[in-house]
DNA sequence: TCATTCAGTAAACAGCCGTTCTCTCACTTT
DNA sequence: AAAGTGAGAGAACGGCTGTTTACTGAATGA
């Protein structure tokens, strides 16, 4: 029928698509510096070659991980951002948002937790980069509030830079505690699933409260900033 | 003179402690998931089939050195919760010791960052498992605090974990503060290796500064959590 | 309709990998 | 002094790696 934007393009991104899912599924347990082309191609199902005509190296293929990853964060971010609710409201409610994210992209979740001090050079500054983007976001949000406050952009910085690896370290830990099939296996030395699953989500309660009280810490913090 | 325990056993060691310092000096510009064994035995001298002596695979020498990088961190936390001075001069005192540490042992550092959420999960765990003995630590050091104050166990080993993820988020951003020789050559367009060594310990003192806000803002959350 | 473009194929390349042998020979124990 | 031990050498193995080459054939645009 419509020819959206020719039928090539979208065959050649939808290999591409291929490409980084079969990159970010490997990925989930090991490095990038370690995945190796042929791996991947193997997954997709395509001959080694064709990689090029995607990606330059892996580390291109990383990049482009990078942005898919962190864009969907960005979203996330948004949407706690526009809650104009209390305190304690904007604290469930990130870490809720911070606990929904890492079960829907655990992949890319993971991925940017690994990568960011990884051994790949480019990764690691593409990470950086958008990382510091999800800081002014969240600065500028902040502002609004703490301007009037008589806060310094400086400070307003630094408190962002602090939520945000607040939010980053608490992706991490969610991540640990919902662990995938094998290590299921290891936990618990019975056969039955559900025991499992009620061990995670044990240990997944457990974190969000944690993540909560240090949040509540930051915010007591944060409120008596002034007095120094 | 005096055998040690055996001039054999000596010799073996030796050859252990070469093979963690090559692998180290290794894993500064890559993961351990794409370490070699023979990338580490060719770099000290020695045949392939040797590093079969000392370690099974290389996720057992990951580990090996989990233990050797933070065992230097123990000394380092116990130097700092032993000052018994104020606040403000806590806070001085950790940034400085973390500083210091992180110019000390690049290496070491580097190693625990990026392997804290890396491909290999023996490491992982073996990270885990140290990084929560220092937690015990420092909430042991605040519990003689803390406890008179009315904190209960777990909020006391929350607050800690908040200090220890503080630390090691700190350490991470101080090594990307001093960046290697190349990337040296990238930042500054120049040859002059002065101006370099300015610009790398100006960024050393601006993360200083921030870490040091951020730890005001977790101690004065601290001081006002009963009122919650 | 015909020439062009280009995503993907297939094969071949040199090179490195982890692992397994057998061997040597300096140290250790008796 | 003799027997035993064990760290390391050296060679060989099959298998996998990234990259380049020449190619096919379907979607494209004139």
């Amino acid at each position: 029928m419509s020819h959206t934007v020719g039928v090539r393009q979208a065959q050649k991104q939808k290999t591409r698509q291929a490409l980084l899912d079969a990159g970010l599924r490997l990925l989930e347990e090991q490095s990038l510096s370690s995945l190796g082309l042929r791996e991947v191609t193997r997954l997709v199902g395509v001959a080694p070659a064709a990689f090029y005509r995607h990606f330059r190296d892996m580390a291109d293929l990383g990049v482009a991980l990078v942005e898919e990853a962190l864009g969907s964060l960005h979203v996330m971010i948004r949407a706690i951002l526009a809650e104009q609710n209390g305190d304690e409201e904007r604290i469930e409610g990130t870490v809720d948002a911070v606990a929904r994210h890492v079960r829907a992209y655990p992949a890319h979740v993971r991925f940017i937790a690994r990568e960011r001090h990884g051994g790949v050079r480019p990764v690691r500054e593409a990470i950086a980069a958008e990382l510091g983007r999800f800081v002014d976001e969240v600065a500028a949000a902040f502002a609004l509030q703490l301007e009037a406050d008589g806060w310094s952009a400086e400070d307003i910085r630094m408190l962002a830079e602090l939520y945000v690896d607040h939010m980053v370290m608490t992706a991490a830990a969610f991540l640990e505690a919902a662990p995938d099939r094998s290590a299921v296996a290891d936990a618990s030395a019975s056969e039955d699933p559900a025991a499992a699953d009620r061990a995670a989500s044990a240990a997944e309660a457990r974190i969000a409260a944690t993540a909560r009280s240090q949040l509540r810490i930051i915010s007591l913090g944060r409120q008596h900033w002034r007095d120094a």
